[in-house]
DNA sequence: ATTCCACGGGAAAGCATGGACC
DNA sequence: GGTCCATGCTTTCCCGTGGAAT
């Protein structure tokens, strides 16, 4: 049944993207003066998740590479590259050889200067989930390089001003914004219908299982793929020749969670235990929880450490603080 | 008003790792 | 190889802030 798995991977980009056209055309625009060896404008790409920013940012790229043959590029996470050093390092990664440049013992000033150095083509970033950078230097760093260009993508536009120094924000004034909104239902469907003609059989899934797929995905794109793919994976567990609606049930749920079952893993054994107690509690007041964890764990940290992993878990999307101050408690996330 | 928590920034200590030097 | 140094990362300690309870 499944006949291209990639097209249903998360990273794909397809050869074409169809209802976000004004869009593209902005981002385009940004960009075109690459096409004369000049730097491209900063570029803002606002939205909610699953709403094809980091797709049409990486498609757009694409398109400029087949146009440009001189051109640099490359993309980085922010919620995995949160600090200085791994943002710098991934975007030192695309300007030339690494071997001499370690995780450990390379001091960043040895990244900037290599960027300072850098004397190559136009240079294209793409900074995602740039509000999860911890370290706005490197936003600094990027925009008085020479010859690189950012497109930086975040959810929230007044959440990310608000949260950038005023310099900064002064400084990126100027710079292109292209707002996303949520797909509609038509719009999913045929996202769908388009990943279900390239990746896998014909007839697999019928337009009304796509509709049911896209109504759960509520508008996120990246959601309604995700259970496409846990469909998908089903069936073909099953050696079925088309996916029926039980299996679609069976998918929702976990096409749902997928992203954050990936965290649960990532997470440490005592960051792991905190999980753990939230969900056994559903709410805990922080006290509680310190008092919890420090029963279960075999050398517990410091209190101010566990409030770090609660960031962390908080960050994950996989607990909620709740209230301020005195009446906080945690929750787990849906 | 005062006390009590909880939060989160920053400094410092401890750890792991690679490079230079012998 | 062995030792020392520099570096980033994690954890801990310290502390100011602010809201709620007393």
């Amino acid at each position: 049944m499944i006949q291209d798995a990639r097209v249903l991977q998360d990273e794909f980009i397809p050869k074409e993207i169809g209802h976000r056209d004004q869009e593209m055309n902005a981002l385009s625009r940004a960009l075109d003066p690459a096409t004369r060896g000049q730097s491209a404008e900063t570029t803002f790409l606002f939205g909610p998740s699953g709403a094809g920013k980091t797709c049409l940012a990486r498609f757009a790229l694409d398109r400029l590479r087949e146009a440009v043959i001189d051109l640099n590029h490359q993309y980085v996470n922010c919620w995995r590259d949160y600090n200085r050093f791994r943002a710098l390092y991934r975007i030192v990664e695309a300007t030339g050889p690494t071997y001499d440049i370690h995780r450990q013992s390379t001091p960043t000033d040895t990244l900037l200067d290599r960027l300072d150095e850098y004397d190559g083509p136009p240079f294209v970033v793409i900074l995602d989930e740039v509000d999860q950078l911890q370290d706005e230097d490197v936003l600094y760093d990027l925009y008085r390089m020479r010859g690189v260009s950012m497109i930086l993508i975040a959810n929230q536009e007044e959440e990310l001003f608000s949260s950038l120094d005023d310099r900064l924000v002064s400084r990126l004034r100027g710079s292109t914004r292209i707002r996303f909104e949520k797909y509609d239902l038509d719009e999913l469907v045929s996202i769908l219908e388009d990943r279900v003609q390239w990746g896998l059989t014909e007839d697999a899934l019928t337009h009304e299982q796509l509709a049911l797929i896209a109504d759960a995905a509520a508008g996120d794109a990246r959601v309604a793929i995700s259970i496409l793919r846990s469909a998908a994976r089903r069936a073909e567990q099953q050696e079925a020749e088309t996916v029926d609606f039980e299996t679609i049930h069976e998918a929702i749920p976990e096409g749902r969670t997928e992203v954050k079952q990936k965290n649960i893993e990532q997470l440490t054994p005592h960051q792991r235990t905190l999980y753990e107690i939230v969900k056994e509690y559903e709410t805990l007041a922080p006290s509680d929880l310190y008092e919890r964890y420090r029963e279960r764990v075999d050398k517990p940290r410091s209190n101010r450490t566990v409030r770090n992993y609660l960031s962390k878990l908080a960050h994950y999307n996989l607990v909620t603080k709740e209230g301020d101050g005195r009446g906080r408690t945690y929750r787990l996330l849906p």
